[in-house]
DNA sequence: CAGCAGGGGGCGT
DNA sequence: CGCCCCCTGCTGG
C-alpha cells in the first residue's frame, strides 16, 4: 500500500452471491426485523430490504420507530406479498400470466421500485435496481428504471422458454424458500414453475435481467393493462397497513387530496392514493364498504370512542385474519376483544407529532387508514415463539411451555412518555421511566450520597452496601 | 457486580 | 386508579 498502487478488488459474482444470502437470511428468518402479514400468512422479512425496493417501505419505516413493526397489507392477497418479496429479495419472480395484472397493481400499491414504475425506455442497461438506494421519489429520473419492457426493448425474444409455460418469468432462485414458517399454502406461482429453484437459480445468474423475459403477449394481454384500468373488476385499493409495534395504537387518515402535508410529515401512506389510478379505484365505494373502518368524522387526537376502538379492533382483526382463521390465532373475538378495548384512546393520543401533524384537520378514508401499533422490541422476541404455533388455532400460544401470554393482550400499553415513543400499561412504570429523562431520583441512601430512581434499586443497594447499617437501625 | 430500567402483581382508596 | 413492591434483563466498569 506504500507504494501508492491502487488495486481494485472486484467481487465477480457479488450481486448473485449478495441476493442468495439476502434470501437465506430471509429464509431462516435471520435478522429479520419485519413482519408482513397477509391473508393469516406472516413473512419475517428485512426492512433494509424493504426500503430499498420500495419507497413506501422506506418512508413509513422512517416514520415509525418501531423495531419490529407487523404490517398487515390487507388489500392484497397472499400470493401477491409473496412474488413481491420474491421479487424484492432475488429481484425475479414466476407469476402466471393471469396474475400479472394483479402483480403489478400490488406492486404500485407497495411502490415498488422496478415493478410500479411506469414503462418507459430505460436510460440504460441496468442491473438489479432491487438493491439500489431507494432515495428518490418515482419521479425521480434516477430512480431504476422498470423492469418490465416492451416487447421492442426486450430483444424481441418471443416465444422462449417460459413464454410457452405462460409464466412471467420473475422467478427466483431464492424464490423457492417458504416465505413464512406459518405460511400454509405455497405460491401457485411456483406451484406452475416447472423450473426447479435450482434451475431457476441457474438462469439468474446466467442472466440478471431475466424478467426481460417478459413476452410481447404478456404485455399486450389486455389485464396487463389494467394497471392503467381505474376500474379494475379486481378491487384493488390502498392496502390496510396495520403495523404492530411497541404499543402504541394509532389510527392514520389520509386523504387523497392532502398528499402534501402527508408527505410533508413524512407518513408516505397516502402516496399510494397519489397515484390516479388506484386512487380512482378506491373512490368506488366497495373498498369502503367493505372494509367498515372510516371513521365518519374528521381526525382528531383524541381517545377513540367506543364504536372507533371496536372499528380498529375489526380492522386488525380483520386484517389479521386471513383464510386460515386467524381469529383463532389471536386468541378469540372475546380476547380480542378485551385487547384493544385496553387500547382505547390510542387513536389520537398519541404525542407522534409527526404523525399527527400531517393528519389533523383531514377527512378521513377508510381506504387510507393505517393503524399503526407499536410492539416493543424485546417483545417481538415472543411474539415468534407465539405465532410460532399454528396460526390457526390459540392452542400455539396458550399452551405454549414457555408460558408466553396473549401479546395482544398483555403488550398494550397505555401511558406513553412525552420525550420519547416509551409506552407502558401502567402509570407506575412510566412514572419510573420520566425519571430517566427528568434525572429525578428521589430515593436517596441515607448512608451514603447515593440516589436512585426506583426504590427498589435504593433497597438493593442498601442491602449490599449497607447491609449492616440498615440492620442496625432495624434493630433498634 | 452494581446500577439502571422495565414489567407486572398486589393492595388500598 | 395510584402506589408499593418485587422480579428480571441489560449494561458498563
Amino acid at each position: 500500500m506504500g507504494d501508492g498502487g491502487l488495486l481494485s478488488l472486484s467481487w465477480n459474482n457479488h450481486k448473485t452471491t449478495f441476493c442468495h444470502i439476502l434470501s437465506s437470511l430471509r429464509e431462516k428468518e435471520r435478522y429479520t426485523d419485519v413482519t408482513l402479514a397477509c391473508e393469516g400468512k406472516f413473512y419475517p422479512v428485512h426492512k433494509l430490504v424493504l426500503s430499498t425496493c420500495s419507497e413506501y417501505f422506506e418512508s413509513m419505516f422512517e416514520q415509525t420507530p418501531c423495531k419490529h413493526p407487523i404490517i398487515v397489507l390487507k388489500d392484497l392477497k397472499s400470493d401477491e406479498v409473496e412474488s413481491l418479496l420474491n421479487y424484492m429479495y432475488a429481484g425475479v419472480v414466476n407469476v402466471a400470466q393471469n396474475d400479472l395484472a394483479r402483480l403489478i397493481k400490488a406492486a404500485e400499491l407497495l411502490k415498488v421500485k422496478g415493478l410500479a414504475v411506469p414503462d418507459e425506455p430505460p436510460p440504460e442497461a441496468d442491473s438489479k435496481k432491487n438493491f439500489s438506494p431507494a432515495r428518490g421519489s418515482r419521479e425521480d429520473p434516477t430512480s431504476p428504471p422498470p423492469k418490465r419492457r416492451r416487447r421492442e426493448e426486450s430483444g424481441g425474444a418471443p416465444g422462449d422458454r417460459e413464454h410457452r409455460e405462460q409464466h412471467v418469468t420473475v422467478s427466483s432462485p431464492t424464490a423457492s424458500p417458504r416465505t413464512s414458517p406459518y405460511h400454509t399454502a405455497s405460491s401457485e406461482y411456483h406451484q406452475d414453475n416447472s423450473r426447479t429453484p435450482n434451475e431457476a437459480h441457474a438462469s439468474e445468474h446466467g442472466s440478471e435481467k431475466s424478467i426481460d423475459r417478459l413476452e410481447p403477449d404478456v404485455r399486450s394481454e389486455p389485464t396487463s393493462d389494467t394497471k392503467h384500468n381505474q376500474h379494475t373488476p379486481a378491487r384493488v385499493s390502498s392496502p390496510m397497513q396495520v403495523m404492530l409495534d411497541e404499543t402504541l395504537v394509532k389510527e392514520e387518515i389520509m386523504d387523497p387530496e392532502d398528499q402534501d402535508s402527508l408527505m410533508n410529515c413524512g407518513m408516505d401512506y397516502g402516496s399510494l392514493a397519489s397515484d390516479g389510478r388506484i386512487e380512482n379505484a378506491t373512490t368506488d365505494g366497495a373498498t369502503q364498504d367493505h372494509q367498515g373502518q372510516m371513521l365518519p368524522t374528521k381526525y382528531e387526537p383524541q381517545p377513540l370512542g367506543p364504536s372507533q376502538s371496536h372499528h380498529l379492533a375489526e380492522s386488525v382483526v380483520e386484517a389479521l385474519a386471513g383464510p386460515s382463521g386467524m381469529q383463532g390465532w389471536l386468541g378469540g373475538g372475546g380476547d380480542m376483544g378485551g385487547a384493544f378495548a385496553g387500547v382505547d384512546g390510542y387513536g389520537g393520543d398519541s404525542r407522534h407529532q409527526e404523525l399527527r401533524q400531517g393528519l389533523q384537520g383531514q377527512q378521513p378514508q377508510a381506504h387510507q387508514m393505517a393503524v399503526v401499533m407499536n410492539f416493543e422490541e424485546k417483545h417481538s422476541r415472543v411474539w415468534p415463539a407465539v405465532v410460532g404455533g399454528c396460526p390457526k388455532s390459540t392452542v400455539g400460544y396458550e399452551e405454549n411451555p414457555e408460558g408466553h401470554v396473549r401479546p395482544w393482550t398483555s403488550h398494550i400499553k397505555k401511558f406513553e412518555c412525552t420525550y420519547c415513543s416509551y409506552f407502558t400499561i401502567t402509570s407506575t412504570n412510566l412514572m419510573n421511566h420520566m425519571r430517566t429523562h427528568t434525572g429525578e431520583k428521589p430515593f436517596a441512601c441515607t448512608y451514603c450520597p447515593y440516589r436512585s430512581t426506583q426504590k427498589g434499586n435504593l433497597k438493593t443497594h442498601i442491602s449490599k452496601h449497607h447491609l449492616e447499617y440498615a440492620a442496625l437501625r432495624n434493630g433498634q
